[in-house]
This record gives structure tokens, C-alpha cells and sequence, in this order.
DNA sequence: TGTTAGTCAATATT
DNA sequence: AATATTGACTAACA
């Protein structure tokens, strides 16, 4: 191509040489013309000449002069001599432009030619770009069709580890079925075959040959080998770490001993070894290699289930979160593992090959969410040492089946968290299919299973107890726990409205909160649960001994977990947040239901949010864009939108709401001792041991003017030092961890509140422009900050929703605006109008927010990832105004 | 170690 | 009483 472009070039250059000639040649016609015209002059001229000539030759004949006729004679010779020069001229000039013009033509010719040939050459090339294409493609449909083998594969291998049982590869089991033999012993002979096999396998397998190497291309999807060989192939970690390691020796070793490479006995032995297809070992090879593909899988699976890398690392790796995180978002090419490096991958393959241990983690995770960590701030409620001795226990327990001494030390510090019924019928079932995402569960039984040494899965492999023998033995412990709990319970309780809350779950709590998606088998568990389990009555407030007030703020909301479906959907699908949370606003309002009844829990022990009133009434006011909330953070909005589908929500609040009353004033009554004792500030603990006096900690409070001033610092440092803090909180008498959270708080929050004043922005360009939702991305940058106190002026709205909601977005930047400007005015003292104070404010959000987003570009600018981490981040603003707009506009 | 996201729960406001 | 605000705290993560 590249010659021909040049040979291209060249003839134009000629040709334009030749144009130039042509060009001069026609100059030179020019000058024959000129010089015809002359020709042409003189000959007129000559015969005026001849003419006159006659006229005076008859004067000078009538009146005589003899020297003129030879004057004449004279001119008329040289005339004729210059017309013969320049006659002669213009033949070779004629001929000369012939001679040029058929060169032209020539020239044109011969490059038409070449432009063909070169068109020629273009479509070949053409050609053969779309072959090349077309190849890539059939490749990567391969690869695709590979992807699918690679599935059936791990289909293959799970469904071998349940039919082969533990008998047969006894480490790697995820059958939850519990071996007879003793754990010890088989904790000894499994060991052994392990280590034998990486260490040995290598060593053994040293006369290997590279002649066996499969042909690269024979692999295909077509060529499934037999299912023997996906067996052995998928098998266990020893088994691929065993071709690993032939493998990586077959290299070193034909490089070492070349003369030895080829022998046939190699051969033979590594085909006895892997069979006969001389593709098994290119299986391995590929299995053995793909760290990154497992990594992935378990990306996918952690994030598909909401299980947090700690849990993760805790329960199956053995590893802190930061190193599973290392693992995870940068695995090592296998081969550049040792053995200790590889295990991490055994186990997750291992733990992705039985979706029973994704599942089982998961719920363990839904447990230790609200569990792990009380959010009560209840000092020395429990010292490490406490929690630690009664783990120990229950460690112990758990192995000796005590279940009694088990719930005694549970019970003791069992004051502040009580199950729902609907936790005990999920574990007392077993059904952990639909995860409890929510917090649920014991405090103490969630913690002590995160303190176990060792996770149920490694559990698994090490002692040979599958990790169901484990949760069930878990399981019944919390389940006489309960037990006892409740037996205690119902003697303070009153019979009839028992009887009323038992009647009452089925239908509403197992019904009326499921959405109309989820699945029947999945309603008939339930039920059955129900059926199985009546006295699993409620914990109701009245009903512990202990803690008639502390239940009501203590006890963790339980919700009815999100069906999978449900799970999918919100981990999927766009949600318009700003659209749905005022649809629930709307929905509230209208109906009278307040935010604390439809955020918390009502002791059924259940809620549609699982939230509390403060954290409602933010959600409420200020929703998250959709791209911006992490799977947990999308949750509450499922939940919301579950109860918006729900045709019977309003009626299911309201009478909770009844009930509720009902139960608060009955408690009134009944026990105004222990308030009194409460009040105290003593609280007493399930065996009647009385904890120390609980001093109740008191918020602190910053002033105004502290205010001021670390909004001050903020706006010339965003993210101050752990130095420019601790001048900060001296400066301002107050802790540096005040000062540090301040900023945390400010920082989250003014980011938040871009979002809402973007959306209105953006509503109202909509409004006074166009109606459709295609505004132009390069406006957004700079709507995203342009807050709206210019654009105050209302256009013609046609859609009354749009109205509404526009209304409600400027409402509430007047209000918060407003707000700003009160507190300006309180502290500066500057008696200015309301507006110019809160167009100051304004002014200063907006410098503080680009302050920090500088700041934050400044920092990622350092890092590798700056331009897919912040940069992004930038865009998110934009993204977010498009949605934001979007939402207002686009929808019906 | 430090950051963000998500909350809680004490206070403030309406 | 219902809501809004906000200092503090945990979990997840890099």
C-alpha cells in the first residue's frame, strides 16, 4: 500500500511538471497568436502599402519622383522574411504542443490505471481485513463456548462432591453430610494425600515430556472430552496443583535436558498418568492457571450476595479483609504462586463449587450486619473480657453439645436483643435461600460464631465436619435458646393478645409482605415454618423480665428478607430514587402514617425499612441518585418500592400503628415500677445482677460559631491533616475526634446535597426550555453547580407531577437556603438582607464543594488509578444531573 | 491508616 | 408528636 501511495505521489508530481509545461506551451501559442495578429497587421499593412503605392505611383507618375517604389520593395522583402521566421516558429511550436498533449494524455491514462490497481489493491486488503475479523470472531466464539464448558465443568465437579461424598476426596467436601468417622483421624489421613501431591507429583513426574503437548488449535468446544476426564480434570486442588506442576516442569525440564525431552518413556508415563487423549493435560493446564477467573467468580459471588470481604476472608480463607481484598483485585498468575500462595485459591474454588457455602455465608454475614457490633452505646455493657470467656464457651459448647450451658451464658448478656419470629423460623428451617440481607438474629450468637477459630467451611476440610452439622448444631442451640426465652416470656404475657399476634403472622407477616414475585414454593416454606412452630410467639415488650424500655430501642428491626428475585432486582435494576421517595412521601402524608411507624420496627418485630425515624426522614429528603448507592444502600429503596407495590400496605401500617398504641399504653399500666427503675438510670440485668449505673451520654453539641469556623477551615482545606485537626479542636476546645468527624460528616454531606440542588437546577431548565429530557451533557458540569437562586422564576409547567416535585425540590432548597442564611445572620452579625446572606452561602457551599472535589482530583492525579477513579467521579456529577433531570422530565 | 457510606440516636425544629 | 438535623460509630474498602 505504502508503495503504491508513493508511486502515487510520484505521477502527480509529474503530471503537475507536465501541467506546468502545458501551461507554458499554451504561453507560447499566446505568443504566436500575438504574433499572427501581427503577421496579419503587416500583411494589411503591406497591401495598404501597395494600395497608397498605386495611388502615389499615379501622382508621382502625374507629377514625378523616382526613389519611393524601391523603398518599397525593401519592406516588402523583409515582411516576408519575418513571416517565414515566424511562420516556421509557429510549426515547431505546433508540434511541440502536439507532442505535449498526447504526453498528458499518456500521463492520465497510465494514472487511472494506477488509481485502479490501487483501489484494487485497497479491496483486496479489505478483504483480507474482513477474513482476519471474521476469524477473530469464530475465535471468540470459542472462547465463549469455552466459557460454557468451563460452567458445565464446575456443574460436574459440584455434582461429583455430592455424589462421590467425603469418602472420597474428604478435604475438599461441602456436603453438609456429617462423616462418622472422628474428625481427628481423618484430619490426619487428609493431610497427607495433599502434601504428598504437590510436593511428590512434581518430583515423581520428572522424566515428563514436552512431546506430549497438545496441539494448541485441537482444543475446541467440540472436542469434549470424556466426562471422566472433566472429573478428574475439576477435581480437587491436589489434582490440578499436580498438572500444574508438570506443567511448569515440562518447560524447565526440556530446556535442562533437551536430549532427554523427547523420550517416548516420558511420554508414556505422562499419558498413563493423564490418560490417553493428549488433550487432558492441556485441561489442566488450563485449569490450573486461571487465579484471575476465580478471583472474578468470587468478586461476583461476594457482590451478588452482599458478603463483605472480612466475612469472607474470616470464614473461608482465613485471611484478614485486606488480604482477601489484595487476592481478589490482583491475583497472581498461578505460576507465580508457591504452595502456601495457592491455598487461598484452593479454598475458593472450593467454596465456589457448592453454592451451599456461598449461601451459608451469606446468612452468616445477614446475622453478624446487626450482630457483630452493638450500636448501642452502652458503656461496659460488655468488656472483652466478658464476651470473650462466654465465646470460649459457647466454642466448647458448640463442640459438646451443651446447649443448656450454651444459653445460660447467652442469656446473660441476652438483655438488649431478642430474635423475631421470623429469624427462628428461618434457621429453624434451614432456609437460608432467601438470606436475611436484613439485620437479624441474636447479637450474641452472631459474635460468637465470628470468634469460632475456625470457619464451618475450613472446618470442613480440616476436621471433615461439613459445615451444616456445624450451623445445625448452631442452630438447635439458639433454637432451645429460645426456647427457654420463651417459656419465661409467656407467663408475663397476656394470653389473648398472644393469641392475637400468633394468628395475626401468618397472614400479614408471611402474606402481605411478600411481594406478588416471589415464588410459591417459597410462600409454602413459610407457611409450613408457621405451622411448625406456633409457640414461636413474638418477644413482646412486656413480656422480659428485663428490658420492658430497653426493647424498645434496642431490639433490632427484622424484616422479611428480600426474595431472591427481589435481590436480583435491586442489585439490577435502574431505580429512580427521587420518583420513589416521593411517591412514599405522597403515600405517608396522604395516609397520616408517620416516619417512625414506617421506618421501625413494631416488637412482630418487623419493619419496612428497619430504619430509624432520623435515618427516614434523611433518605426521605435527601435520596441517593441510583448509580451512587452501594448494594446496601440500595436496599431500603427496594424495600420501599416492595411496599409501594404492595395494594395493602397502607391498611397493614395502620393497623400496626393500632397495635402498637394498644401495647405501648398496656405497658404504661403494667409496669410503671420497672420505668421507675429505668429511669433510674439502672438497668437490670436477665439474672437480676444490676449493671453499673448508665450514664447517658449526652450529644455533644457545637456551637454556631464553631460552626463557622470549622466551615471556614473547611473551605481552605477539605481534608485536613491529623495536625491541622488537632490545631482545629485546641483552637476550638473541642476533641480532635470531634473535628475529624465533623469533617467526615460535612464532607458526605454537602456532597449529598449537590445532588438534590443539581436536580432542581436541571428541573427547572427543563421546565423553561424543552420538554423532552435531552439536555446537552456539556451544559451539566457547570448546572452542577449552579445553584438556583437566580433561576427562582417559575415556568409553565404542564405536568402536574413535574410541578410537584419541582415544587418540592425548591422547597426544600428554600428551605435548607433559608436555614443558611438564619444561621449567617446569627453569627456574623451582619445585619444584610436575607438574600444576600443566602446567596453567600450559597457562594460558599459552592467553593467548599469545589474545594473538595480539587482536592480529590488533586489526590487521585497521584495515584494509578486517577483517571478511573475520580475522573469518573467528576462525570458521576454530570451523570447524576442527567439522571436527576431525567427523572423529572422523561417520566409520565 | 484513612476514606466513604450508611446509620443510629440524641437533639432541634416545626 | 412528627420531622429534621447532626455528632458519632461501624463496616467496607483501598
Amino acid at each position: 500500500m505504502r508503495d503504491v501511495e508513493a508511486e502515487n505521489q510520484k505521477l502527480r508530481e509529474r503530471l503537475q511538471e507536465y501541467d506546468r509545461e502545458v501551461a507554458e506551451v499554451k504561453g507560447h501559442e499566446e505568443t504566436i497568436k500575438a504574433l499572427r495578429e501581427k503577421l496579419e497587421s503587416y500583411e494589411h499593412l503591406i497591401q495598404c502599402g501597395t494600395n497608397d503605392e498605386d495611388e502615389e505611383e499615379e501622382r508621382n507618375a502625374n507629377c514625378a519622383g523616382k526613389e519611393r517604389p524601391h523603398e518599397n520593395e525593401a519592406m516588402m522583402v523583409d515582411v516576408e522574411t519575418a513571416n517565414q521566421a515566424l511562420e516556421a516558429e509557429l510549426a515547431v511550436k505546433q508540434r511541440e504542443v502536439e507532442r505535449l498533449m498526447e504526453d498528458v494524455q499518456k500521463l492520465q491514462s497510465s494514472l487511472t490505471e494506477l488509481t485502479n490497481s490501487t483501489a484494487n489493491q485497497i479491496r483486496e486488503l479489505q478483504q483480507q481485513l474482513d477474513s482476519k475479523h471474521a476469524l477473530l470472531q469464530e475465535l471468540e466464539e470459542k472462547l465463549e463456548a469455552q466459557a460454557d464448558y468451563e460452567e458445565i465443568k464446575r456443574e460436574l465437579n459440584v455434582l461429583r462432591s455430592m455424589e462421590l461424598g467425603s469418602s472420597e476426596h474428604p478435604a475438599e467436601q461441602g456436603s453438609p453430610r456429617r462423616q462418622e468417622d472422628s474428625g481427628q483421624d481423618r484430619d490426619s489421613v487428609q493431610k497427607q494425600p495433599i502434601n504428598s501431591s504437590f510436593t511428590g507429583s512434581a518430583e515423581s513426574r520428572l522424566p515428563a515430556s514436552p512431546s506430549t503437548t497438545p496441539p494448541r488449535s485441537g482444543h475446541t468446544h467440540s472436542q469434549t472430552p470424556p466426562l471422566s476426564q472433566i472429573l478428574l480434570k475439576s477435581k480437587a486442588p491436589p489434582e490440578s496443583s499436580r498438572s500444574f506442576s508438570s506443567d511448569l516442569f515440562r518447560h524447565s525440564f526440556s530446556a535442562a535436558f533437551p536430549s532427554l525431552s523427547g523420550k517416548s518413556s516420558a511420554n508414556s508415563f505422562l499419558q498413563r498418568t493423564f490418560g490417553q487423549n493428549p488433550y487432558s493435560s492441556d485441561l489442566h493446564t488450563e485449569e490450573e492457571v486461571d487465579t484471575a477467573e476465580i478471583a472474578r467468580q468470587v468478586k461476583e459471588q461476594l457482590m451478588k450476595h452482599n458478603i463483605g470481604q472480612r466475612v469472607f476472608g474470616h470464614y473461608v480463607l482465613g485471611l484478614s479483609q485486606g488480604s482477601v481484598s489484595e487476592i481478589l483485585a490482583r491475583p497472581k498468575p498461578w505460576n507465580k504462586l508457591t504452595v502456601r500462595g495457592k491455598e487461598p485459591f484452593h479454598k475458593m474454588r472450593h467454596f465456589l463449587s457448592d453454592e451451599q457455602n456461598i449461601l451459608t455465608l451469606r446468612s452468616i454475614q445477614g446475622r453478624q450486619r446487626g450482630n457483630i457490633t452493638s450500636r448501642v452505646r452502652a458503656p461496659e455493657s460488655s468488656s472483652d473480657e466478658s464476651h470473650k470467656s462466654i465465646l470460649d464457651q459457647t466454642k466448647r459448647d458448640l463442640q459438646g453439645h451443651k446447649f443448656e450451658r450454651v444459653h445460660s451464658s447467652l442469656s446473660v448478656s441476652s438483655d438488649d436483643n431478642l430474635p423475631s419470629v421470623l429469624d427462628v423460623q428461618q434457621v429453624a428451617s434451614g432456609s437460608m435461600m432467601t438470606s436475611d440481607l436484613s439485620s437479624l438474629g441474636s447479637k450474641l450468637l452472631g459474635s460468637s460464631i465470628s470468634v469460632l477459630p475456625y470457619s464451618p467451611l475450613e472446618l470442613n476440610s480440616a476436621k471433615n465436619t461439613s459445615c451444616s452439622p456445624v450451623m445445625d448444631s448452631w442452630r438447635e442451640q439458639w433454637w432451645s435458646a429460645i426456647h427457654c426465652e420463651q417459656r419465661k416470656d409467656t407467663h408475663t404475657q397476656d394470653d389473648t393478645e398472644l393469641g392475637n399476634m400468633v394468628s395475626e403472622i401468618p397472614v400479614s407477616s408471611q402474606d402481605y409482605w411478600k411481594d406478588q414475585s416471589s415464588t410459591s414454593s417459597e410462600q409454602n416454606l413459610q407457611v409450613s415454618n408457621t405451622n411448625e412452630t406456633p409457640h414461636s410467639s413474638p418477644l413482646l415488650p412486656s413480656s422480659s423480665s428485663s428490658s420492658s424500655s430497653l426493647q424498645t430501642k434496642q431490639t433490632k428491626a427484622a424484616m422479611t428478607p428480600l426474595t431472591s428475585e427481589q435481590y436480583e432486582r435491586f442489585m439490577y435494576q435502574e431505580v429512580d430514587t427521587v420518583e420513589l421517595t416521593q411517591q412514599v412521601k405522597e403515600k405517608l402524608a396522604k395516609n397520616g402514617i408517620c416516619q417512625k411507624v414506617f421506618g421501625e420496627k413494631h416488637l412482630f418485630g418487623e419493619a419496612v425499612l428497619g430504619l430509624t425515624q432520623g435515618s427516614v426522614s434523611d433518605l426521605l429528603a435527601r435520596p441517593k441518585p441510583w448509580h451512587r448507592l452501594s448494594v446496601k444502600g440500595r436496599e431500603p429503596y427496594v424495600r420501599m418500592q416492595r411496599w409501594l407495590n404492595d395494594t395493602n400496605n397502607i391498611h397493614k401500617l395502620r393497623e400496626i400503628k393500632h397495635t402498637e398504641k394498644k401495647v405501648y399504653l398496656k405497658r404504661r399500666v403494667s409496669s410503671v415500677c420497672e420505668d421507675a427503675v429505668l429511669d433510674s438510670g439502672v438497668c437490670v440485668g436477665e439474672f437480676g445482677q444490676e449493671c453499673v449505673p448508665q450514664v447517658k451520654k449526652s450529644r455533644v453539641v457545637l456551637s454556631a460559631q464553631e460552626k463557622e469556623a470549622l466551615r471556614k477551615a473547611y473551605e481552605e482545606k477539605p481534608y485536613p491533616s491529623p495536625g491541622t485537626i488537632e490545631e482545629l479542636a485546641q483552637q476550638l476546645r473541642l476533641k480532635a475526634s470531634t473535628v475529624t468527624n465533623w469533617f467526615h460528616n460535612y464532607r458526605s454531606r454537602i456532597r449529598r446535597g449537590v445532588f438534590m440542588e443539581a436536580a432542581a437546577v436541571k428541573s427547572d431548565g427543563v421546565s423553561e426550555g424543552q420538554t423532552s429530557g435531552t439536555q446537552e451533557r456539556a451544559e451539566l458540569p457547570d448546572a452542577t453547580f449552579n445553584f438556583p437562586e437566580s433561576s427562582a422564576a417559575p415556568g409553565i409547567l404542564r405536568d402536574s407531577s413535574l410541578r410537584r416535585r419541582k415544587a418540592a425540590n425548591l422547597n426544600s432548597i428554600i428551605h435548607r437556603l433559608e436555614k443558611a442564611a438564619n444561621r449567617d445572620e446569627a453569627h456574623d452579625g451582619e445585619a444584610c438582607e436575607s438574600q444576600d446572606a443566602s446567596a453567600d452561602s450559597l457562594r460558599r457551599r459552592k467553593a467548599a464543594n469545589l474545594n473538595s472535589i480539587i482536592h480529590r482530583l488533586e489526590k487521585a492525579a497521584n495515584r494509578d488509578e486517577a483517571h478511573d477513579g475520580e475522573a469518573c467521579e467528576s462525570q458521576d456529577a454530570s451523570a447524576e444531573c442527567v439522571n436527576a433531570s431525567s427523572s423529572v422530565s422523561v417520566d409520565n
